[in-house]
DNA sequence: CCGTTTTTTGTAATCGATTACATGGAATCG
DNA sequence: CGATTCCATGTAATCGATTACAAAAAACGG
């Protein structure tokens, strides 16, 4: 491989003036900005990015931790976050963290050894005190999560505010026998859990406790709570589901119980992933900008990096969070 | 940050001796290892990423081209790649193309810049003779895609085969008048027309032009082609689409416009994408080993590296596909 | 035309690691 | 005990760029 001091050699310049054709500096004559341009052409010369690196202390590398490649809703973040960064002459390192708070951390070391510039958290699973010390090291900023300890800027949703407006949605249709899925008891879902509850308190509703499901995630856990309600004496009328995910796997096996929907149970994901309009009947969902946290984190992320934002302080930036009216309520 | 002769003046040795201890290297008695381990625990020393990676003439990261992140079936890949690489202490590179000739290329010059120590294609849009100069710089994997010249290995699934069976399952299931979707004319798509042909022509069958659908290839594309099919005075009785998206967006429509699926309509999807066991009825699809395609790629490309596979010439590894019979058919 | 400023180019240090080679001391052997 | 081998460590070159500083050349001003 060509390095830069062979193109020097070859036009019989230094390798300082080579450099300076390569970043495009002034004070170089047209004739030897040609010459140079000509060799690294005859050469097939391309700068070595790791010599660079380290020259200029930086890598235009940026970590994304994504719990799981084939999460569509974050594989929508993903996206966001590719297209500004793309724009911005910045790459991807993809961190998938199987929600494993050691896998986490070790991604983190990635910015001690300065292999990336910075990271984006799209989930997180360790206190926030495990991480803290990693920002003295570069920009780190959370996208759709929230930790109210947290030092960084955070790009979110409210989430309280979503399920707010689903269950308000579930009351204002007449339905009062609510039931509601969440995921772990930390975070987003307890967001979601608090927006729930604020509706059905407003409405004075009952809240029994054999209709609140922990730990659902996928479609399978939707079946599963599927079941338990089934089994019940006091069926609830309606279900908030913590995703579309858990949405579809209830509304599958309701169907397959033979349990009319929205007429027996009315059914409320979270997300509007793709399959929200393919499954019948269509779900009705809270709609995430998921393209757009991305692409807002990823915007904020290179303020950060030029020092237009404060990065070891929290700020928060909100984006709107709206309910689609579809066939499951 | 600490570097390395911090350590070295820490702890009275030179730095040769503290990259032994941090590379692992014997002869190094167990007391100097001690002594730096503490003074690299001391002053929070991690090792500079891009110094190493200069000095080894390697990086440690992959570019892994994938069209559209959004996309489950590619990002089904990609975690099976994923999942190998991060075993092996690799780090992955997202390089979305959005199909784009332009972009793959320049993404290649990750590997003239040593950005990267390879590049695998997950669907690959330029010719091969565009593709070929960059050989000379680093393994080049395809990963589900097939060029009859390509000099690089080839991690595959027998798409031509993949479609016989398919059609050999509607002919078998009395199907006579089979419609047929694909993308474009090349490449994979085209493997799985000439399997599609086969069968027809085994079976001694029709092939109306009128049912052959171009350029489909999302849910919206799957939409049209129904509408196209409503109008026909001679209906197919079965249609094979190139993608479960299209099917969901065929069966969809049919369901909207009363068509009775599959008695009046048979449909085959292909991917067995999750959504395929979503819809209702089930579709009926052939089923590719997605992560397996991702991780087999990713473990031929190591032993690219390592020289155990010659990298500038073809070689081909073709992976099972299947059946999966549901409701569709 | 001479002094000053500006432009163009080069020299050499630097970024932070790894490693070939050298060296002194300890262990081994006949 | 002297020759040989092995172990532990250090010195300095190297990977391939960028850049502070210096110097030569050109342009400018009066």
């Amino acid at each position: 491989m060509a390095t830069i001091s062979d193109v020097a050699k070859q036009t019989g310049l230094s390798s300082a003036t080579v450099s300076r054709v390569i970043n495009n500096y002034p004070h170089v004559s047209e004739e030897k900005r040609r010459l140079v341009h000509e060799a690294m052409q005859e050469l097939g010369y391309f700068p070595n990015t790791s010599a660079r690196n380290l020259r200029n202390r930086k890598t235009n590398l940026v970590a994304v931790l994504i719990p799981r490649l084939t999460n569509p809703f974050f594989t929508t973040i993903l996206d966001g976050i590719e297209k500004v960064a793309e724009e911005k002459g910045f790459q991807l390192l993809i961190c998938q963290t199987q929600s494993s708070k050691k896998k986490e951390l070790d991604f983190l070391t990635l910015l001690k050894t300065k292999q990336v510039d910075g990271v984006i958290f799209t989930s997180i699973e360790n206190d926030w005190s495990k991480i803290e010390p990693y920002t003295e090291s570069g920009p780190i900023i959370l996208c759709n999560e929230y930790h109210r300890d947290a030092t960084v800027p955070i790009v979110r949703l409210d989430q309280a505010y979503g399920s707010y407006l689903g269950t308000r949605h579930l009351i204002e249709r007449g339905y009062k026998k609510i039931a509601f899925c969440h995921g772990s008891k930390s975070g987003l879902s307890n967001d979601r859990r608090k927006g729930f509850e604020r509706a059905i308190a407003e409405a004075a509703l009952p809240l029994n406790q054999e209709w609140v499901f922990h730990d659902t995630y996928t479609m399978e856990d939707g079946k599963k709570v599927l079941k338990k309600i089934i089994n019940l004496k006091n069926r609830p009328t309606a279900i908030f589901t913590g995703g579309d995910e858990v949405a579809s796997g209830v509304l599958k096996e309701a169907k397959r119980h033979g349990l009319k929907v929205p007429e027996e149970l009315a059914i409320l994901g979270f997300d509007d992933q793709p399959i929200a309009s393919l499954i019948e009947p269509e779900l009705t969902t809270i709609h995430q900008p998921g393209e757009e946290i991305g692409s807002r984190t990823m915007s904020v992320f290179i303020d950060c990096l030029n020092g237009v934002i404060e990065r070891t302080q929290q700020s928060v930036i909100e984006l709107p969070i709206s309910l689609v009216k579809r066939k499951t309520t």
